[in-house]
DNA sequence: TTACTCATGTAATGAGTTACATGATTTA
DNA sequence: TAAATCATGTAACTCATTACATGAGTAA
């Protein structure tokens, strides 16, 4: 990489200071395969979605401000029958800054659970109705956890080699499977200690 | 409780649409104990913080909109050789709030995980700044686990009843417990993976 | 004819972070 | 003498959600 694309990169990495983080799950997905801002709401709304939830709003906001810092470039496409669009592919740039992005410290995570808020009150309430809502919580996980191992049975019969390009994904499908197991143990906790396992 | 209450109380709800989540999070610790600002930020530091994170600036902020919509009620504490300070409870309309919202449903939360997605987006940098990164996560989850045990012990020698006004603040715990145990397996099959167990 | 898919946006509002501001007392 | 604790806020900004808007084609 020459002296000019690295300060130019460095130059952009600086207005992408840490936070923006939706930016970096876009580059993420566009380095995987172009797309509309129509197709990356769809696939938040899927695959990585689980991971990671945008509007199609917030997605469009984000690649016009990260196609005026040159981290995208978008083509439009003429159709007939449907609504043209515009498939934007990531740049040497927005790679460079994937990156440098990717060497930087992950911050911790704050996990705002507005479950474990109301379950620290459940005191407050009755309980019939904490045994319904945990209930359902842990139907949604199963049904959640289904769909993660039909995707693993379905793209990793076999685990893929970790130097390849699909280590990742594998890996992350693999946390959200442990998740899932771990939110329905949970659930499994709470409805046998009050007693309605 | 009266039929005026029970309107004034579903017009205070019909104000508190879902996704006020701090103001149920102060409702519920206040509910355990009056407090000041300033109290209640090192609470949400130490054992409610693990699970919601919020700074004072915040939390003064949506201390002053509950006081307007009557949710909470301050008294001024003159105090010498410190500030003065107001010390904030629950009103009776605050915990009509907080039963009301327990019966709500909880919608499942999004969560965004920024090291799943820079996880994902692994084959782009090298493998040494990802086990050092995957390290250091595991290490602060060993950390926390180990503050999560050691409350359990000490303030739960024996589970409470599930009656008792412990049963949320344990079950909560045990969560946390739980979930702290799973990142760090995933941590260790990340790693694992990679070669670097 | 009702609803869904494809496709892109604007406007208004709310939630949350960071920086800034003050000031006495106590501890190292 | 420097830093931490106690105590409360304002201002500016960013991030994200909700509501609104348009419009052709296609499947029930």
């Amino acid at each position: 990489m020459s002296l000019h694309c690295n300060s130019l990169h460095i130059a952009v990495a600086a207005q992408y200071g840490l936070g923006m983080a939706l930016d970096h799950a876009i580059l993420v997905s566009l380095h995987e395969r172009s797309a509309t801002g129509y197709d990356l709401a769809r696939r938040f709304d899927a695959s990585i979605g689980r991971f990671w939830r945008a509007s199609h709003q917030q997605i469009y906001k984000v690649l016009g401000r990260m196609e005026a810092a040159g981290l995208v470039a978008s083509e439009l496409v003429v159709q007939d029958g449907r609504p043209d669009k515009k498939v934007y592919s990531i740049t040497a740039d927005g790679t460079a800054e994937l990156v440098t992005w990717l060497a930087t410290p992950t911050p911790r995570e704050a996990l705002r659970s507005e479950f474990a808020v109301k379950l620290r009150a459940m005191h407050l309430g009755d309980r019939a109705t904490l045994v319904a809502q945990v209930r359902q919580r842990r139907d949604e996980h199963v049904e959640q956890l289904a769909y993660y191992e039909a995707s693993r049975e379905k793209y990793y019969p076999a685990p893929p080699s970790p130097d390849s390009e699909e280590a990742g994904p594998y890996l992350v499908l693999r946390g959200g499977i442990s998740g899932e197991r771990h939110a329905i143990s949970w659930c499994d906790e709470i409805l046998a200690f009050v007693g309605q396992s």
